[in-house]
This record gives structure tokens, sequence and C-alpha cells, in this order.
DNA sequence: TTATATATTGCGTATAATGCAATAAGCAAC
DNA sequence: GTTGCTTATTGCATTATACGCAATATATAA
């Protein structure tokens, strides 16, 4: 019989017509999707969409079963939230550590959402350089952190996608500032660069160089996304930082953002620790977040972050 | 995530809010069906049912799972009728092995729905006696066999289950047939009784009576079913036979069913080789036959059973 | 008390799922 | 053509899961 797991991979393939693509979506490999795939054609006997070395593409009768794949991880999802007022409401304390970029960005809702189901549950939440988050949940008695997530996954943590923030290179706008003449839209080359003192965004950006074969020309380095705006409306180097950061910046109007269409996601998910994955709690706020997820990229499109 | 074949099991549970009887329907041990709530309650974090050795009873959230468990399972079923005309209809030549008492029964629904899905398959019905149905398969190039489900499974053997048939025990109606002054409404003792030569019906009979560690009293032997209410009616003994049979039988009306509650069901299943699940034909019928199984009940309980 | 019925759990085994790495095959650029 | 990239699939070894049997614990009935 289908799973509902399985049903979710599928969506995935009709979404992205990529098998490669699907299954980074679905965290599992390739090899495991095209035997889903297989699988479930197996069962409902029928051809679901037709594959060769060129890509996929969606029969009629995978049309069909998208449809009902569609329709049962809905009613599934709203048969979580009825039962979610069956459960008997959280108390204690909740702790949440993540940045202050973040902290704006998702806990409103989150929060919000979580009062509604446990209104007894306390929220302690800890605001900090999201560099090194992922300790917290070793030593800190933190529940969960928002947090970059990270290149390689640890075995020991468990974590939610919360969203992709496409990152921006910027310049100064102020045309008093020409950086030395460097024509910087063209090349990467030892361009004075603003960067994060470390962390994930640090490292992509010293990745990001390194497969341009450009120098990184580090000009100053500076502790918070947000600062860096600032930094570089003033004039002291270009920057690259997730572009939302900018869009919200009082000095969104002082920096130009340059076309770069290779630049990385900046990815930021909820994380917990693996072995705490039983708890009630852990794993009621873990649904919820899985739940609201897809809602963030939402408000991050339609620019609506923190009205709530 | 929930595997539709887990919600089933539920749904069994819900029906009879015991464990191991939901188990027998679903065709598993009592062990795996408590294992399946288990999983079930873990991966929807709500407690479905209480469960204690005086039995089971459902939760609210357990009702709540049980309409999405209901409404998945129907939309699923809708899905394989959508996609059953998606198929490339079957061709060639099906044989069914049957009872002659089957066949009026089960077939005309069968073959209706067949000939909608599959137009050119042709269909070779073969009747007979049921007693060693299951042998067909080996030998006789057939590939379905409608039989009394067999009491223990067999390894090479794979069944829907059709139907279960209530027997019941009739006597003469005619007051001028007192079976030699036998008061045969209390005890079963010495009965004379028409018994099927053999087969399936003629072992549950004489289980029957050794559970009730009665004397089995053979007055005659009779092949076929029907004719044993004719024999009955015409006062040569008692009998046991399905239910279905008296109602359906012309002497309906010269026999009268005894008042037995204890009388086992006699259960009827389609059967098919394992070793030929994977061929497209014999699983197709497979599965029409387990989604239209539901509706002979339906068809017993209204008696509306040959009207195609 | 004994017998029957209930659900659960320990344990060994069988089955299935998974990812890695290798493979095959199309496509594009040179 | 040839090389390099992308695509999906498959062999293989590992791990995880599912399963049933048998034993267990507990309640109900005789």
């Amino acid at each position: 019989m289908i799973d509902l797991k399985d049903a979710a991979q599928f969506l995935r393939v009709c979404e992205t017509e990529n098998l490669t693509r699907a299954a980074l979506l679905s965290k599992v490999s390739p090899s495991t999707l095209s035997r889903t795939l297989t699988k479930l054609e197996k069962e409902l006997n029928v051809k679901l969409c037709y594959r060769d070395q060129k890509g996929i593409v969606i029969t009629k009768a995978g049309r069909l079963f998208e449809r009902f794949a569609q329709d049962s991880l809905r009613n599934f999802a709203l048969l979580q939230q009825s039962l979610a007022q069956e459960i008997a409401p959280l108390k204690g304390t909740l702790k949440i550590y993540c940045s202050v970029s973040a902290s704006y960005i998702f806990i409103p809702r989150l929060l919000s959402e979580l009062r509604l189901l446990h209104p007894e549950l306390e929220i302690s939440l800890e605001t900090g350089d999201p560099a090194n988050a992922l300790d917290f949940l070793n030593h800190d008695g933190i529940d969960f952190v928002i947090a970059p997530k990270p290149k390689e996954l640890n075995e020991n943590i468990e974590l939610v996608d919360l969203i992709a923030f496409p990152l921006a290179m910027i310049a100064p706008r102020n045309p008093a500032y020409p950086l030395n003449g460097l024509d910087y839209t063209n090349t990467l080359d030892n361009i004075p660069m603003v960067l994060p003192e470390r962390g994930k965004l640090r490292t992509d950006i010293e990745d990001y160089f390194k497969t341009h074969k450009a120098k990184l020309n580090v000009l100053s380095q500076v502790a918070g996304h947000e600062a860096i705006v600032s930094m570089v409306a003033l004039g002291f180097g270009l920057a690259i930082v997730p572009r939302i950061i900018v869009d919200l910046s009082p000095f969104k109007n002082d920096v130009i953002i340059l076309d770069k269409k290779d630049l990385p996601d900046f990815d930021v998910a909820l994380c917990h620790l693996k072995s705490r994955s039983g708890e009630p709690c852990i794993k009621a706020i873990n649904d919820l977040a899985f739940n609201i997820a897809p809602s963030f990229a939402q408000d991050l499109r339609s620019r609506k972050l923190n009205n709530f």
C-alpha cells in the first residue's frame, strides 16, 4: 500500500521533473527516489512517468496520482492540525537560540502559532552569533536553534529547513566611493570586501571566491549581517549578504545590488538534537515548524515579515 | 509518515474495538497490529485508543484519524479506478473456476466490472465441485478459483476475501416429518444430518459437532449445497448450509432455520498462485476483486444478487 | 482456582530501505 | 569525434524495519 512519504517524494518529482533535484528536496539519494518511483509504479500497476537520461516526463496517470498525493497530504496536514488540539497542551519552558537576523523573520510567526496551540508553554528566546549556534544544543540547555544549515549534516542533529535566502552582492551606490576605480562589475579578483568575522556566510563567500579563482581581498570584518550593509553603504567595500537583509536595512537605498546569478542560497534551518526527537515537546515544535516552513517562503516573496 | 496499510489496519480496530479480531481481519498477527498502533500513535503524537486487557476504546483523536483513514482509502480506491482506465486493456483469456453456488453470486458483478475495464479480455468460466478447487490452479491452466477459504493458508496461494456467508442449520418445516420424534432444537447429539460429500463445508460441520461433543449422525451425503436444501425440505434430516443457499432455494418455504448462534461463517475467497502475483492481468483482477469485495456483503444484506 | 480472553513484549529471522559507487546514455561545447 | 557535464539506474553491502512465534501480564468468567 501507498506510504504518504512516497507520495510526498513523487510530488517533488512532479514539481521539478528532475529526479536528482527532487531527491535533494526530499533529502534522499537519487537511487532511493528512483526506486520509490518503480515501487509506486509496481504498486499502482501504472507508468507514472517516462524516465530516461534526458529527464522525466509525468504521464497522464502520473498526474492523476499527483492529485491524489496532493489531496492526501493536505488532508494529513489538516488532520495534524485537528490532532494538535487534542494533545495535552505543553507546559514548561522552551528555549530557542537564534541570530538577531533570524529572530525577527521567523520568531513572530512561530511564536504566535505556538501560543495558539500551547498557551501554557513559556518561551525563552536567546539571540546571538549564529556561527556556532549548534554547540548551544549540547551544552546550554537550549532546545532549538535557528541556524545556517551546515554544509555536511551533523550525525546528532535533526533539522527542518525553514527557508533558503538568496544571497546578493552589494556595492555602495554613492559614486563618490569609486573603490579605487576597480571595475567590480566584471571581475571578483581582489575586490575589497566587507566580510562577516566567521560563520557559515563567511565560508560560503570564501568558497564562492575559490570556485571563481578570485583572490579574496578582505577589507574589513564585521560581526552581524546588518552592520555589513551599513559598511557597504558608507563605501568600505563590497559585500555578500542575504538579500533580505538588504531589503530590510535602513541603508537599503544607499547600496546597489549587483547582478550575480550564481551566488548560492543561504539556507536556514531549525535544529535540535536527534537524541531528543522522541520528546513530545520537541516533536510538536518540530512538526509545527515543518508545517509552517512553506509560509516563510511566501512571507519572503510578499515582503510580509513581521506584521503579526 | 503514514502508510495506508497501517491506516487500513486501524480501521479494522475501529470496527471491532478488539485487537485480536482486527488482526485476523487484517491478516496480521496481534503483535504486529499492536505495534502498528504504537507506531501510529508515535507518528501522530496522539493517543488513538485506550488499550488494556479488557479491550480497546477509541479516543476522540482516534475518531479523527479514523475519518482521515476512511477518506484516504476511499480516495485511493477511486484513484485505482481512474488509473485502471489508463492501463492498456488486458487481452487474452482469463480462466476462472468456481462452484455453481458461487458462480451466480459473484460472477455477474465481477464480470460486468471486468467487461467495462477490459472489453478485449475473454473470460472462460468453469464450474464444478469446490472441494479441491485449489488444485486447479496448479494443473489445469486456471488463473483464479473462487473457493471456500482453507483453514490453514497455503504457502503458494494468495487470496482476496470475497465474503463471509453465515451458516444456518435447517430442519424440515412439514410436521409430518418428525424425524423420529427427536427434539433437535435442544441437542445436536445423534441428529440425522444431510451432509455434503466432502469439502470445506463438510469439515466445518464435523468440527462443529466435535466442539459440541455431539455424535454426528450422517443420514445421507449429497454433492452440491443446493440439493441439500431439497433433501431437508423433503424430511431426510437436518443440515447446515450457507444461509444464502436457503434464501435462494425454491424450497425456502419448506424448511425452517433453527436458532444456532455459534455456527461459524463460511468464508469464500478468490485465489490465485502467489508465484503469478506479478503478472499484470493477475494483479488487475486481484485488485478489482479487492475493491468490489465489500459490495458483495452489501448485495448479500440487500438480497440483490444477480440482477445485473 | 482454573480456564479463557485480552493486549503487550522479547527475540530471532526475514524482508525492505538506504546510500555509495559504478554504469549507461544523452547533450553540449569545442 | 571527443571530452565533460548531466541524467537516471543498478550492484552491493549495510542498516533498519517488519513480522510472527512464544511467553507474559492481567482481567473476566466459570
